[in-house]
DNA sequence: TTCGTAGTTCGTAAATCAACGAACAATTCA
DNA sequence: TGAATTGTTCGTTGATTTACGAACTACGAA
């Protein structure tokens, strides 16, 4: 047995949601959601340069990370910010921020 | 000419921070430089399960992208967290999470 | 039933990531 | 000078990511 731990659920879920703002076009995705209550792959396909299979993807990566939902409406799927998530994602990096940083005088920059 | 916009600044520096981010070994690594519990790599090593050779690796991405530093400090590197980019990254994040959201109530879960 | 719209999935290719041990610097101490 | 310590780089192997267009599904409207 090893003295190493693992990691903690901590680290795992803050590594899981960065990674999933760990992209441009994902961020885009999600200030667009945060400002405009919903809204639909067409939509962002007029305003973010990629591909509508490509945008699908990023969605998906999204919504598998919970960020993001969407909800049936034919013939459209409305995509918007999973609620509690978010206030998830706030309060993981709220605690990470909020850390009493202790910054190294002595080295340099 | 296309009418889709192009990324920002903000959006770039958001992923590319995030990016980094996103994977446990290199959040464990950033939770223990904040409270400088550790600044070597051999400490880390003797907490973070992988070998020395990774880890250098993934210390070596959080200096690319800005968010820690290393000074040489013979025999060994004393590594921290650069003030600068850290106050950027709070700041980046925390516009984000202060978008006054607006969620969709008619949205199912 | 047929057409058009909205979005996903498929297939493919290139690039990047992650991991390891081995080999390699650089420096201190004996 | 030689040995030990610290950390990086190298070389390799898979896995994952990103991107695109083409093909496909699902649905409502004509």
């Amino acid at each position: 047995m090893s003295k190493k731990k693992s990691f903690t659920d901590e680290q795992k879920q803050i590594a899981r949601l960065a990674k999933a703002l760990g992209h441009p076009v994902r961020v885009a995705i999600v200030q667009m959601l945060l400002t405009q209550e919903c809204c639909y792959l067409g939509d962002m396909s007029e305003v973010i340069p990629v591909a509508k299979s490509t945008l699908s993807q990023h969605l998906s990566e999204l919504k598998d990370a919970g960020i993001i939902q969407g909800t049936i409406t034919p013939p459209m799927i409305k995509y918007c910010i999973n609620k509690e998530k978010w206030a998830l994602v706030k309060s993981l990096f709220g605690n990470l921020f909020e850390t009493n940083a202790v910054f190294c005088e002595s080295c340099e920059v």
